[in-house]
DNA sequence: CTTATGACTTTCA
DNA sequence: CTGAAAGCCATAA
């Protein structure tokens, strides 16, 4: 089932320690698909209601450390407010946002 | 069933 | 080193 990828992406992510970030294709690693990198983003999209409050989807942003987000019902802002709230450094890159992966990579 | 798109990543020129 | 293209998996039309 599909649906066994998008609840290890989901279990990931709520592993994922505060003050910490992800990135989709680490995620995707971990769930099983290196090359997911895209499911694990369309995961966080799809992403139920309820898991929505639990999953911290916006810990979760791409291999430059970038929130690529494009959606308007996930703005980077509000991500960037969360992450600051939890800890974390953002950096404002023009009209997008910078997180220092060295730093704040979730290692495991 | 085939084509197109997407919160991405990696590799080739 | 920088830029462009292909690849991968799944969902939508």
């Amino acid at each position: 089932m599909t649906r066994n990828f998008y609840q290890r992406v989901y279990a990931l992510v709520k592993k994922i320690p505060t003050g910490k970030v992800a990135t989709y294709g680490q995620i995707a690693a971990l769930a099983g698909s290196p090359r997911g990198a895209r499911m694990v983003g369309w995961a966080l999209h799809v992403l139920p209601e309820p898991e929505t409050k639990k999953v911290p989807w916006q810990r979760v942003i791409n291999r430059k450390g970038i929130i690529s987000t494009t959606c308007s019902d996930h703005p980077k802002d509000l991500q960037k407010m969360i992450l600051e709230s939890e800890g974390v450094e953002v950096k404002t890159k023009e009209d997008l946002f910078w997180i220092d992966l060295d730093k704040y990579q979730w290692k495991t």
